[in-house]
DNA sequence: TTGACATATAAACGTTCCTTGATATATTGA
DNA sequence: TCAATATATCAAGGAACGTTTATATGTCAA
């Protein structure tokens, strides 16, 4: 997933997302269920256009979706978009373990082989 | 894990990491395994100072390790890290899951209970 | 139609971030 | 010890980001 430039280009865009406090928060928040921002600015006690600027952050990354009803526009977190987060996140950290377990087999091999540039295998 | 405000901020940190293209190029290239700064350097084609400066990033956020063997540091992928990060965007993907499973049921109550405080269930 | 309310957008400003070029540190081989 | 190599750190400049205040848009109730 990390090799088409337009993949890369995405998910650093979900990332910086989720790379800010007041929005981790909002998501936390939605855990709950829909919320209307009227309701988070109670609950984060942030400026009203504060949470506005962050929800366009959360929503142009497509990881909410927001729903109007009335007066009030309700949020609400995008499974699709998660649930692609969470298979990359899965792929890389599976990988990690995978190589973590093998390290243990090839210590010799990486700490001396790759100084001297035998492989002990 | 998003009520505690120390945690909050390590996630925005291990975020923010991955928040950058540059930086998930080099997660990609951690995928084969460990990679000395030099072997980084060529397959992304970016400055030394410009690669140390993401390594960096990437280290302070515990989304990887270094480890000196001679003249050349090997960065490798942090498993733990990146299972709590993966336990993190599970947990919340699956809420979304649920909610969104959840949703076609209450279609009426939430357009219309909520729009007039009547609940249909 | 008017006023109140919920939310979005714009402008201004300070802060953080990324890049680049220069310099410093650590390690090795001669 | 000296030169070469690998990497880190620093300083400067510009771009992107987040906050705030003010204004605009859209919706409802009277």
């Amino acid at each position: 997933m990390l090799e088409r430039p337009a993949d890369v280009a995405r998910l650093a865009r979900v990332f910086h997302a989720l790379s800010d406090e007041t929005r981790l928060r909002i998501v936390g928040k939605l855990l709950g269920g829909e919320k209307c921002v009227c309701n988070l600015t109670d609950a984060l006690d942030a400026g009203q256009s504060r949470l506005s600027f962050h929800l366009k952050a959360l929503k142009d990354a497509g990881l909410v979706t927001d729903r109007r009803a009335g007066r009030w526009i309700h949020y609400s977190l995008n499974p699709g978009t998660l649930a692609e987060l969470q298979n990359f996140v899965g792929t890389v950290q599976e990988d990690a373990a995978r190589l973590d377990a093998a390290q243990c087999c090839e210590e010799k091999k990486t700490s001396l082989g790759q100084l001297y540039g035998i492989s002990l295998f």
